[in-house]
DNA sequence: AAAATAGATTAGAATCATTCTAATGTATTG
DNA sequence: CAATACATTAGAATGATTCTAATCTATTTT
């Protein structure tokens, strides 16, 4: 019974039912001041941790693909075998070092790209995603 | 039996024993005249089809993986449930059809990228990946 | 050159990320 | 306030990947 009027309204808004399993993501996804990346998994820690009632995992897979159909979320194109989940929306890009799973934002601004090769025929362009892989120095 | 000097050649000297799984394996995926790209399942049903022996799907991971290590192949940055492996393994970026799970090479000659923000302290680049994700017209 | 040892490889079994689906919950209708 | 339709949940099943014990191969020892 916290402050989850926005979160209702937006559910609501999308379609989806505000269930108490589903706000109780929102509160973890997006009552924050800065966007996250995260897995499934991480989020299953988190409420594995705090005494939040249990959720099954298979609602966290349900909610997160809800919450990515709906725009909430993004879903990141990486190797491995997690996904990665991003709460910014915005067109961007990332930093990743695959050592330590760790991913960083770059603004879509500070990136251009041309490219020279037309579309195979039939086909337009969805989207642009630009991964720079880092490692250590040395 | 067959024309496998060249692979035996180069797992010797890359420091891995010609068995006759891995010549098998190489023979699939470099007798070639071009590239291509493959997931373990498609692998398996190569296998699975022609009378070729067996080779149980562990060691199609297992040597898959030690070819990608010693740089004979390289692991492409999707998201969805199943590697993709490439045997293109020159600098390059990709055309991607999530549909149709189809994947496409773009020379790294036709693709420039002026990324503005610096690496994160500490660490350098190690590879730059372009995913140019198409779908239908209309 | 046979046997012993060490190390590499294979592949069946186990794991674990993800999806499926039957049970449960919620809204809508009469 | 039923009854019905539809949405949601979550335990069970699936399937991609990894683990590890058995097998194979190369090297060393006698
Ligand atoms: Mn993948
Ligand atoms: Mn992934
Ligand atoms: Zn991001
Ligand atoms: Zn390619």
């Amino acid at each position: 019974m916290g402050q989850y009027k926005f979160h209702i309204e937006r559910l609501r808004s999308s379609g989806l039912r505000p269930t108490k399993q589903r706000l109780a993501i929102c509160k973890v996804l997006f009552d924050r001041k800065e966007t996250f990346h995260f897995t499934i998994d991480k989020l299953k820690k988190t409420f594995e941790k705090g005494t939040k009632k249990k959720i099954s995992v298979a609602t966290l897979y349900n909610t997160v693909h809800a919450f990515k159909e709906k725009g909430y979320l993004k879903e990141i194109s990486l190797k491995g075998n997690q996904t990665f989940f991003d709460t910014n929306t915005k067109n961007h890009h990332h930093f990743y070092d695959e050592h330590m799973s760790q991913l960083v934002d770059i603004d879509d601004k500070n990136v251009s790209i041309n490219y020279l090769p037309k579309t195979p025929s039939g086909k337009k362009i969805k989207s642009i995603e630009v991964l720079v892989k880092i490692e250590d120095n040395n």
